[in-house]
DNA sequence: TTTGTTGACGAAACCGGTTTCGTAAATTAT
DNA sequence: ATAATTTACGAAACCGGTTTCGTCAACAAA
C-alpha cells in the first residue's frame, strides 16, 4: 500500500548491505513468517501474496542465509566428498573435472561442496562422523564403490544419505533396496571392446583387470566375457590377468601375457593407467602397437593423449558424472526413493592408434617376442612419422 | 550440587542425540549465556566456572554447531577454493594432495573446505560473490598468483580475506602492504639448477619458461639468470624461450633450442609438464637424455616417475602447501596482520637420470641434430637397460 | 558506616530464519 | 440465517548459539 515504505523499510544497523527476511517483510507490509511461508510454498498463503512476495524478493535479490535456515531445518545444503589419500589415485587429472561437475550442479540448486580428506578407512569414519555430527553435510558422494562398501553402511548408521559412484554388486539385499548410484556402463564398453578386436580379426584377446575389491573391476571383467561370447571366441583363463592397479602392474601383466606360448594379439585393459604399462614393454620388444599388438582401455583419452600412438579408450565424462551424482544425492536428501535414483550412462568410444588388424598370428607374435628377448639389445625401426 | 540433575538434565525432544548448549547449561546449573562466555574465554566468568564448564563440555563431547554460531558471529569457518576450469590444469595429480593438505589443517581448527568452480574470470567473480554474500566462506585460497591478481582486489572489495599461493610481484603498493601469501622458493631452485648444470660441465644452459601472466614464471626465470651469473656463464637471449605452457609447447621450445647453430647442452624447464615435451624430441633425434642433452625441471617428480630416464626436478610438497595456506588464511581471518602471514619454503631437489656431464660440445650436438634431421628415418640404438 | 568498584552471573535480546498455533474473515453447508 | 469450515495471515515460539545489559554481592576506598 504505502509506497514510501518500500524505500526505508528498515532501521536496522548496517548488515553489510544484505537484505534479510525481516526487511523484506517490512517492505511488503506483512509478517516475516508469512514471507517465509510464501517463499517455501506453504499452502496457507494465498496465491496472490506468494506471487507478490516472490517478485519483490527476486527484485531485491533476497537470498535466504543457508546456515540460518539450517539451524531450524537441519539442512546444511552441502554435499560431502571425502578424498581418500590411502587409495591409489585413480582420478589424477580428472579430479578437477569431477569436482567442477559436482560444485556446478550443486550450486545451481543452492548447495555447496564440502571436501574433506581421510588417510584410512578408520579415518574416513572419523571424518565423516565429525561432518555429520556438526551438521556440515547432508550427504556424501562415495567415489569408487567397493564390493561390500562399508562406507554406505557407516553413513546409514549415522543417519545421513549417500550416493555411490559405481553401481552396487548384487548380493546385499540392503544395498539392493536402498542404495542410490550412478554408473558408467563398463560392461557394455568391454563387450564392445572385445567385439571391435574380433572385427579387426583378432582371435586371441587378453584382459588385464583391476583389484576385485571394486565393483567396477567385476563389471568390466564381466563385460570382457560377454564380449568373448558375443564374438564367438573361446574363454582362455591364461589370457586373463587381474588384481592390477598401477602402470607398473600393467607392465608386468603385459609381459606375462606376451610370454605365453600362444600370446594374445590384442589386450583389453581395465584402465588407461594399466594400458600405459604396455608402451614400454612393447617398445623394448620392438613391437608396434596397432599392428603387432592391439590394445584398448577405459577411462578417457586425455590422460594418454601424448602417448604414441594414442590409446584407444572409452572416455568417461567425469564432469558429467559429478554433476549427475550431485543431482541424485540432492534428490535423495529431499526424499526421492532410492530406487528412482539409479543411472547408467555409456562411455564414449574414442579411437586411437593403438589397435588395428593383426599383422601377426599369435604364434608369429610369440616368436617375435622370444627373438627380442634373446637379444641383449633391440634393434628398432621407426617409419617416417606422419607428423 | 544436585548430582541427579546431571542425568536427566533436559526434557527436550530428541535432538538425534546431539547435546546442545542449553542442555549443558541445565546440567551445570548455570545459564547458557554463561556457558557460552566460559567456552569463548570472556573475562566476566570466574576461572573456576570456566574450568568446570570446559571439563563437563569435553566430558560430554559437546561441540557447538558452527552454523548456529555463524548466524550471530558471521563466521562460517570455511575456506573457499575456486577451481578455474578455463586455466590450464597445472595441478594434475597433485590436486588431491593439495586439497588434502587444506582440509586436514583446516579441520584441525574446526574449519571446512568449500570447493567451487568457475569457467572464466567473470564466472570467478560471480561464484565468489555468491559464496561471500551467502556467508558460506570466510576467505579464499587463491592458487597461482597472477602478475596483477584481480582476484585479490575483487575479494577485498567484497570484504573477504584471501591468501595467495605464489608470492606477489613487487609493484602494487596495496598488494605489497596487505596481501598474505605462501610460496616455494623457485628463484633459489632455478639458480641451483643452473649451478648444477655448470658443475656437470655445461657451458650453455637454456631456459624454457611459463606464461608471464603468472608471478612464478618471472621468479623462476629470474632464478635462472641469477644462476647464470653465479655460475659465471654469460646470458644469451637465444637460449631463453618463454610463454610456454603445455607439453606440446615444451616440445616446440626444445626443438627451437636444439636447432640453434650453437645449441645448449643443458635445458632447464619451468615446469615438469614442459620438460615432458623434451622426451619425444630427444627420442626422434636419437639423442640420449643425461648425456647428449641434460634437462631438469620443477614441480615434483611423481608425475614424471614413469619417464625414461626419470626427470630431475625440484619437488613441491602440495600437501604441505595446502596446509600452510589454510593456516595463513585462518590467521588472516582471525586478525593477524598480513605482513606476518608470508612464508617461503624451499623445493626439494630430486635427482633423476635426465642430467649429467655433457658428452658433446654444443657444436657437436648441433651436428648430431642436423644429421638426424636430414635423415628421413632415425636409427636408434638402445643399450641394455639396467632393469 | 557509607560509598564506589569490581567480579560473576542471569535475563533477555539478538542473529535470520522456520514452524506451530490461534483467530478473524470469507466461504460453504445446514 | 446460522453453524461449520476454510482461507489467509499474524503472533509468537523455536532452532542453537552469542552478546548486551542489568544487578547483586563482595570488596576496597573514603
Amino acid at each position: 500500500m504505502d509506497e514510501s515504505k518500500l524505500f526505508n523499510g528498515s532501521d536496522r544497523r548496517s548488515n553489510s548491505g544484505r537484505i534479510t527476511i525481516s526487511m523484506l517483510a517490512d517492505m511488503l507490509g506483512i509478517s516475516k513468517g508469512t514471507v517465509s511461508k510464501a517463499l517455501n510454498g506453504y499452502a496457507d498463503v494465498s496465491e496472490e501474496t506468494k506471487i507478490r512476495v516472490t517478485e519483490v524478493a527476486a527484485g531485491l535479490g533476497y537470498k535466504p542465509l543457508v546456515h540460518a535456515q539450517a539451524i531450524r531445518t537441519g539442512r546444511a545444503k552441502s554435499i560431502g566428498l571425502v578424498l581418500q589419500s590411502d587409495e591409489y589415485d585413480g582420478y589424477g587429472f580428472f579430479l578437477r573435472d569431477f569436482l567442477s561437475g559436482i560444485s556446478r550442479t550443486s550450486s545451481e540448486r543452492g548447495w555447496t561442496l564440502t571436501v574433506a580428506s581421510a588417510s584410512s578407512h578408520e579415518d574416513f569414519e572419523e571424518v565423516a562422523t565429525r561432518l555429520v555430527e556438526q551438521r556440515k553435510v547432508d550427504g556424501f558422494i562415495l567415489p569408487r564403490t567397493h564390493l561390500h562398501d562399508q562406507r554406505y553402511f557407516l553413513l546409514d548408521r549415522l543417519g545421513v544419505h549417500s550416493v555411490l559412484f559405481g553401481r552396487i554388486w548384487p548380493g546385499s539385499e540392503e544395498l539392493d533396496a536402498n542404495a542410490a548410484w550412478y554408473d558408467i556402463d563398463g560392461e557394455f564398453a568391454f563387450a564392445d571392446a572385445v567385439l571391435r578386436m574380433k572385427n579387426h580379426g583378432h582371435e586371441r584377446v587378453g584382459f588385464v583387470g583391476s583389484p576385485s575389491e571394486y565393483t567396477y573391476a567385476h563389471i568390466r571383467k564381466s563385460g570382457y566375457f560377454i564380449g568373448l561370447s558375443e564374438a564367438g571366441l573361446e574363454v582362455d583363463e591364461q589370457l586373463v590377468v587381474t588384481e592390477k592397479r598401477t602402470r607398473e602392474c600393467g607392465q608386468s601383466a603385459t609381459e606375462q601375457l606376451l610370454n605365453l606360448s600362444v600370446p594374445p594379439t590384442a589386450i583389453v585393459y581395465s584402465t588407461d593407467e594399466l594400458a600405459m604399462g604396455a608402451y614400454p614393454v612393447v617398445a623394448r620388444l620392438g613391437l608396434t602397437l596397432g599392428k603387432d599388438l592391439s590394445i584398448s582401455a577405459y577411462d578417457g583419452a586425455a590422460r594418454g593423449s601424448y602417448m604414441m600412438p594414442n590409446l584407444t579408450s572409452y572416455r568417461v565424462d567425469m564432469g558429467r558424472a559429478g554433476s549427475r551424482l550431485s543431482s541424485l544425492l540432492i534428490g535423495r536428501v529431499e526424499g526421492t526413493s532410492p530406487s528412482a535414483l539409479r543411472e547408467i550412462e555409456t562411455a564414449q568410444y574414442v579411437k586411437g592408434g593403438s589397435d588395428g588388424p593383426p599383422v601377426l598370428s599369435p604364434r608369429q607374435l610369440a616368436e617375435k617376442v622370444s627373438e627380442a628377448r634373446h637379444q641383449d639389445y633391440n634393434h628398432q625401426d621407426r617409419r617416417g612419422e606422419t607428423r
